[in-house]
DNA sequence: ACCCAGGTGGCCC
DNA sequence: GGGCCACATGGG
């Protein structure tokens, strides 16, 4: 199992990186609290993995997944990623070895998968270095640099990547940060009244 | 009775 | 390349 060294690593509470894929999929749009109800069930049914899921059927983990929203949706999504891993890689964990830009490459190739979510699971579940831009992320820098108008994802990445050169490490931590201080102050606007998020973005 | 949540893809222009 | 929309549950 590959090993994260640096804090936060709770943040993400996956216990293996078959229920970070997975629920890195689940949360899409969805509350964190929902995910669990379904990372329960498909623990208690056995299947809180990608070869499991490559194999149960669509109806069985519809009703499984549930409360995270979207099932049908999430359902077929997963049961496809899952069947493309084990059938074109082999393994979760084949997948995961390879050179990280061939992992996003193939990441974007599914259905379901965008760049937020290919993001999560570099970082997470393939333990190597990349910046997640959720929306909190996206809120917050959108303070720091003027409420830039549409700024794309993989430009803003960008942008992100280079002010860090030579800190490395803060990539999980950083990104940890963004989320929770975005829950707390920056729920809806990408301004606030009293927002000491002032610090955190200056030392960017 | 609203509004929102750790997005994505399809369709339109 | 941007602006809507569907997707669905659970919590505030």
């Amino acid at each position: 199992m590959l090993r994260r060294r640096f804090g936060f690593q709770h943040w993400w509470p996956g216990e293996s990186t078959d229920e970070i894929v997975i629920g890195a999929v689940l949360t899409q749009q969805t509350s964190w609290k929902n995910v669990e109800k379904a990372l329960a069930n498909l623990k208690r049914e056995n299947a809180l993995s990608i070869n499991s899921i490559s194999r149960i059927g669509q109806r069985k983990l519809e009703r499984i997944i549930k409360p995270a929203g979207f099932y049908r949706q999430k359902a077929r999504r997963l049961r496809n990623i899952s069947a493309s891993m084990i059938g074109q890689y082999g393994s979760l964990d084949a997948f995961l070895h390879m050179k990280k830009t061939d992992i996003r490459k193939a990441l974007l190739e599914f259905d379901g998968i965008g760049n937020e979510t290919a993001d999560a699971i570099i970082l997470y579940a393939a333990d190597k270095r990349i910046f997640v831009i959720d929306a909190y992320t996206k809120r917050i820098i959108s303070r720091v640099y003027g409420f830039e108008k549409d700024i794309g994802y993989e430009e803003l990445q960008k942008t992100i990547s280079e002010n860090l050169k030579g800190r490395e490490w803060i990539y999980k931590d950083f990104h940890a940060q963004f989320v929770r201080l975005g829950k707390e102050f920056c729920r809806t606007k990408p301004f606030c009244e009293n927002c000491p998020l002032d610090e955190v973005c200056k030392s960017i």
